[in-house]
Parts: C-alpha cells; sequence; structure tokens
DNA sequence: GTGCTTGCAAATGGTTTGCATAAGG
DNA sequence: CCTTATGCAAACCATTTGCAAGCAC
C-alpha cells in the first residue's frame, strides 16, 4: 500500500469491476490522498487538488461523489465527529483506531490487537455481522497539556 | 439512575452550579430524554415532547441548547455517524458501545471490561488525557440477516 | 429590575442533486 | 453512439444565531 502504482491499479480494477469510468479527477483525487496523509476534509482536499494539479480542473461536487466513491471501495476512509463534516484519508491495510484532540484537532491513530479481537467476541456474542467499526478517544493531547499548564 | 427525581435534581444542581435557570422547557427535556429510552434525533424529541407534554411550548433552537446543555453536564449523552445527524439518550452511569445495524437502524448497546481497561491502557501509552470515547460497529443485526436471507 | 431564556425566522455550512454539457469505452 | 461523469448553481437539511419579548431569581 506504500506504492502509487498499485493503488492506480487498484482504482483501475474498481472502476472496471463497477463498470466506472476512469476519468482525471477520480485519478487526481486519489493521488493527492495519497500524497498527503493524514485526515482532511473535502474543502481542504479541494485546495491540495487546486494547487497540486492546477490543470485539472475539479468541482466540489465531483469531489464529494469521489470520496464516497473511493470509501465505499475501500480505497479511502472517513471519519467524523460532531459537526464539522467528515474527513479523509487513504485507505489502510490494518484497521486503526483515533484519538482526536479537542484543542488542535490533531488525529493520532493507534491500532490495538486486544481491541481488536474483543470487538470480534462482541461481534459473535450478539449474531452481529460487522461490516466496519470506529473508535475515538477524545481528549487532549499531551502536548496540548502541557500549553495549559504554562499558562 | 432509575429515578428521574434523582436525574431531576441533578438538573437543578447542576443548573444552580452554573448559574442558569430552572425552566419548564429544560426540566421537560429531561423528562422525554427519561421516559423514552434509545437514541433520539432532535426532531424526533420535539415530536415527543409536543406529544407528551402539549401544554409545554418548546423551539426547535431552544431543544439543540438543551441537548447541548445536557450533553456537556452529563445528563445525556450524543452518538453520529455519517451524516443524519446526532442522536441523543439520556446519561448512562457506565460507558458503552453500539452495534448500529445498516438495515433497520437499530442501535445495540454493549459494555465490555477487557475494550474499556485496554482504552486506558492505549491513553496512557499516548499520555493522552481522555475526555470521552466512542466506538460504534456498523454491520447488520441478527434479525435483519435472517430477514435477507428468507428473501 | 437584571440577566439568562425562549421562539421565531433568518443565516450557516457541509453535503447533495438537477441538469445540460463533456468525454470515456 | 450510448452511458457515465462533470461543473455549476440551486436545493437540502441539520444545526446555529440574532433579536425582541418573556421569565426566573
Amino acid at each position: 500500500m506504500q506504492d502509487y502504482n498499485f493503488l492506480s491499479a487498484e482504482l483501475k480494477r474498481v472502476l472496471k469491476e463497477k463498470k466506472l469510468k476512469y476519468t482525471l479527477q477520480r485519478e487526481v483525487v486519489l493521488r493527492a490522498l495519497f500524497s498527503h496523509t493524514g485526515h482532511h476534509s473535502p474543502e481542504e482536499l479541494l485546495q491540495l487538488i487546486r494547487e497540486g494539479y492546477p490543470e485539472v480542473n475539479i468541482g466540489i461536487a465531483t469531489l464529494y461523489r469521489t470520496l464516497a466513491l473511493f470509501e465505499e471501495a475501500g480505497l479511502a476512509e472517513s471519519i467524523s465527529f460532531g459537526k464539522d463534516g467528515k474527513r479523509y484519508e487513504i485507505g489502510h491495510k490494518h484497521h486503526h483506531d483515533h484519538l482526536v484532540c479537542i484543542e488542535c484537532n490533531k488525529i493520532i491513530e493507534f491500532h490495538d490487537e486486544v481491541i481488536e479481537r474483543r470487538q470480534l467476541e462482541v461481534v459473535r456474542e450478539f449474531n452481529f455481522k460487522m461490516l466496519n467499526h470506529t473508535m475515538n478517544i477524545i481528549g487532549i493531547c499531551s502536548e496540548c497539556q502541557k500549553k495549559s499548564k504554562e499558562k
């Protein structure tokens, strides 16, 4: 998943499978997600694309449509908490959870096997078919804690 | 927390502490949350209040303001996933997580000590100050799985 | 009385949609 | 060609806000 070529091939595979078309816009959105790790809002991504690929014309509606498509295809993942809409990041092999700092809005990712395994057990117990899961821990990161002490 | 009187007293305590006023609207919102267990959207709650307490006049803006206040005070909790806004429920002693069925929109609550403890460890590891956390497992509940088999 | 509250309506802001045009297959 | 995509602007919808009037204290 480190390799952009792999992602691009994956995009083409998905599009073919769904009988959708390979377009410059879709390519560029994927490229933007790939080259800017982190969690971006659609607006931010639009900005990044317009800066990085000024020759490509893309509207916000197309971006939204593309992000929804990517998420469904597993090429991207979204996180949303409270208002302020969703943020997207490139799809990962491993599921991960988030620590969200309410002061600086930083998002720290973590992956914990104990939690993952336990989730599977819970799901089995309820005879529930898990399609996805999200875990967000809201709080204050260590840096912001320091900052507020300094005040 | 089973007792409404306790909740009502808690509301009054919170209001006094914050130098806010005790109003009929706030009382009625709490009452509605208490008497209708489950996860309700603000619109639904407004409906429930207008049906259950037709003598009380309340606007949607007040409801939103009240729900935000309650959440901050721990009297209510919210869950939000994807679009379709937040849903509120009365505050619980024990934190719990959710299994959300994408077919019938049912929300099943569960509490798992293994996961809770592990979260604390993760948080400590990152030197993160946890204020809240949410875990939602999205999928299809056992009943909806049966239904789709029948088709 | 003073200041918090409320209802109403208007504003907001993220996201979606309708539609005519453009372009992939 | 036929079908899916796109950009634009308008539409949506949950939520927030400004404000004058209404209450709690």
